[in-house]
RNA sequence: GCCGGGAUGGCGGAAUUGGUAGACGCACGGGACUCAAAAUCCCGCGGUGGCGACACCAUGAGAGUUCGAUUCUCUCUCCCGGCACCA
């Protein structure tokens, strides 16, 4: 932790940031997604570091800029720094306007979001810098779009190869010099926006005719050999700013004392224990207005001193209470040995929206810890399953002071009209409310669902398997309960199709063996239905599909239920073995398969049917490979990629024999007539394509 | 604005490496059972035309690659998540 400026503390994350990029390959248990998003922010950018020379008030200076396209140097106009830039400093103190507008854009919002869109404004400077290879004066101007935390805080101003220099160039009229060659179109053209691709420097005096790799290695020497600049690896990742002025966070343990600065509490003095009476009231942090918090003694020199009030940022905690689970109850350090038989995290889950930040600052943390010897591992995380965001509709109503109050969609009569326009009103007094769209469920927007409804009004199981079935647990869903009345009548057929069969199946395990190939057709197709959705459900089991796992468990009760003999009279086991031997098969995948998503249901049954004691305890059911064998396949038949119908052949039937029943087929002889066959595409065992 | 993801029937969704679009459900319509209702069971259910066999259209929009595109490429529209202090 550094301190830099009053009041914030920072976490030096900048330092790790090459090795959090690199090790993204490591992790093949992340979803590539999440690895994309991590690899972007941390932003790693290849260019040249260069710098302007210039005077001022007698003195030479020089002003440093950051760009990865040191091969479009020679087109610059103008150079733009942020309004935190020293040389905006200097240039304001006898120009009162630049003075007010930099006053203005300081002002506004630091968000990233709100930079990118806000207009692009800028003001002259009246100082001049020279061009590090042409020597040419070249005006510098304060631009709001310059971010004083990226590069240098200063830009070089190409507008004909970057659009945002395009922009800020029209609307103050900044000359535009092209210099790269576009590749398809006039270059002695007036362009209508910067041509940003890669090209052949022209325009560009000795580099003339280079690409972009040799005109960047030329620049950076020419640049070196000047002492002006050298190529440079440029992170986006910033430092990590944990001050925040609330009360409840993680006090930072520091006190500032007058003789000896800044001195750490003690460990003898840990914690810092916050007062639980704070009240906050909106102006500031209340713990600096805690005389009893602040004022203390220096640790050092024993004197009179103060208490640090600053409390760090939530997300510090939440980067490392994975390892903390593990030994919650030790007194004596932040991890024991117990942390090196949990962790790292086997199977971690959260919502996609924390793919950044606390992700990052997670794998951060546990690289500090590592460094520290705390932990013997570099990744928290090894398996990352990130689920997608629950929504739903928001409503409010706005106040005359501005402030919006929130209704839960519960509570609102929501309707849309044959013109699709949206109206609702509260329950409650029949008055109009606004429609603030869909989005993530949360408390500030009360738009939030409990589960615990659907669990009152139908239990456990049937909620959990509703949402298991409603969707992929990766994808965004908005949420509805329609539906929930499927999975409440497929658990209540299971359980009586089961309880049907429970006088014929209990006692008689185990089931000998049964000669599957004498049994009747029908028998053989629904084994084979039943085992064929069985493969296809632990595929999906392997990449988290539980949706069509729990649409198994449907189709496997389905093809119970519809098996000839299967739900008859159950009659004496020696006259009718198969059809027993089918239900038993099939209630004996079935319940294993669905117990994660129905558990106590599953949990009972596999009991009352004496398949065992504890369903969680027997073997993962695995398709027979024999069940999927048939005589014949079916294969679809098209005729120019269309199809035109199927044909069921012997599963040996070599190409020749395919390809001379395929074109005796009616339906083919008719979409080909008056058409020359040119070629059959066959794709074995699914379909024939004749291109005609 | 930038980064990431998404768009398939009235609805949730399915379609493994490009190979039958709409599995499995919900809702809805018809029927059976019932004095009646609920529950349950059976049938139907993308669109257009046709009595029908069937034909054509259809996976956000537009182009492209391919024998064949929901799937791959490009452009665009809209939606969701994140953007570093959601006080």
């Amino acid at each position: 932790v550094e301190k830099r400026e009053i009041p914030m503390y920072y976490m030096a994350i900048t330092r790790y940031a090459e090795e959090l990029l690199a090790a993204l390959d490591t992790l093949p248990g992340w979803p590539e997604r999440v690895k994309t998003m991590q690899a972007n922010w941390i932003g790693k950018s290849f260019g040249v570091r260069f710098a302007f020379p210039y005077e001022v008030d007698g003195r030479s200076e020089k002003l440093w800029v950051f760009t990865t396209r040191a091969d479009t140097i020679m087109g610059v106009t103008f150079a733009a720094v942020a309004a935190e830039h020293p040389l905006a400093a200097r240039a304001a103190r006898d120009n009162r306007k630049l003075a007010e507008f930099i006053e203005e854009c300081k002002r506004g919002s630091v968000m990233e979001a709100d930079l990118a869109t806000i207009e692009k404004q800028g003001m002259p400077t009246g100082i001049s810098i020279t061009h590090p290879l042409t020597g040419e004066a070249v005006p510098v101007w304060v631009g709001n779009y310059v971010l004083m935390a990226y590069g240098e805080g200063a830009v070089m101003g190409v507008p004909g190869h970057d659009q945002r220099d395009f922009e800020f160039a029209t609307q103050y009229g900044l000359p535009i010099r092209s210099v790269i060659k576009p590749r398809d179109r006039d270059p002695e053209l007036p362009l209508t926006q910067a041509y940003v691709e890669y090209g052949i420097c022209y325009n560009s005096g000795k580099y003339n005719g280079l690409d972009y790799a040799r005109a960047v290695d030329a620049i950076a020497a020419d640049l070196k050999a000047k002492g002006l600049g050298d190529k440079q690896v440029l992170w986006r990742l910033r430092d990590w700013g944990i001050s925040r002025q609330r009360y409840w966070g993680c006090p930072i343990p520091i006190i500032h004392c007058g003789t000896c600065g800044d001195v750490p509490v003690p460990d003898s003095d840990l914690p810092v224990v916050l007062p639980e009476d704070c009240v906050p009231d909106g102006m500031g942090n209340p713990l600096a207005k805690r005389p009893d918090f602040v004022n203390c003694t220096c640790p050092k020199c024993g004197k009179p001193a103060q208490r640090e009030t600053d409390t760090m940022d939530t997300f510090v905690d939440s980067s490392w209470y994975y390892i903390r689970f593990a030994c919650p109850d030790s007194a004596r350090a932040m991890a024991d040995e117990r942390v090196a038989y949990w962790l790292p995290v086997d199977q971690y889950v959260g919502g996609i929206e924390h793919a950044i930040l606390h992700l990052l600052y997670s794998r951060f943390w546990t690289r500090v810890m590592r460094d520290l010897g705390l932990v013997a591992f570099d990744e928290p995380f090894a398996n990352l399953l990130t689920q997608g965001m629950v929504l739903n509709e928001i409503y409010f109503r706005r106040a005359d002071g501005g402030r919006a109050s929130y209704y839960n969609p519960a509570e609102i009569d929501a309707s849309v009209d044959e013109a699709g326009n949206r109206s609702a009103v509260l329950k409650a007094d029949g008055a109009p409310v606004e429609f603030g769209g869909i989005g993530t469920m949360s408390k500030s927007k009360n738009n939030g669902v409990d589960p615990q409804e659907l669990v009152d009004r139908y239990g456990a199981d049937i909620a959990r398997f509703f949402m298991m079935f409603t969707s992929p647990p990766e994808d965004t869903l908005v949420w509805s309960d329609a539906g929930v009345e499927g999975a409440a009548r497929f658990l209540r057929r299971l359980w009586n199709f089961a309880y049907e069969k429970q006088s014929v199946l209990a006692g008689q395990r185990p089931v000998r063996p049964v000669d599957w190939s004498a049994a009747p057709e029908e028998l053989r197709k629904a084994r084979k239905e039943i085992h064929s959705t069985l493969k296809q459900a632990n595929y999906d089991i392997g990449r988290h599909q539980f949706n069509t796992v729990a649409s198994a468990g449907m189709k496997i009760l389905n093809a119970l239920e519809r098996a000839p003999g299967a739900i008859a009279s159950p009659g004496p086991t020696a006259a009718q073995p198969i059809p027993q031997a089918l239900v038993t098969d099939g209630l004996s995948i079935l319940i294993r398969l669905i117990a994660p998503i129905a558990p106590h249901l599953c949990h009972c049954l596999w009991r009352e049917l004496r398949f065992g004691e504890d369903v969680l305890a027997a073997p993962w059911p695995e398709h027979d490979p024999a069940a999927l064998i048939e005589d014949e396949i079916e294969l679809v038949v098209q005729v120019n990629g269309r199809k035109r119908g199927d044909v069921r052949v012997p599963r040996d039937a070599d190409t020749t024999t395919i390809e001379r029943i395929v074109l005796a087929l009616s339906f083919v002889q008719k979409a080909i007539a008056g058409l020359t066959v040119k070629k059959i595409i066959i794709v074995p065992g699914r379909l024939v394509n004749v291109v005609a």
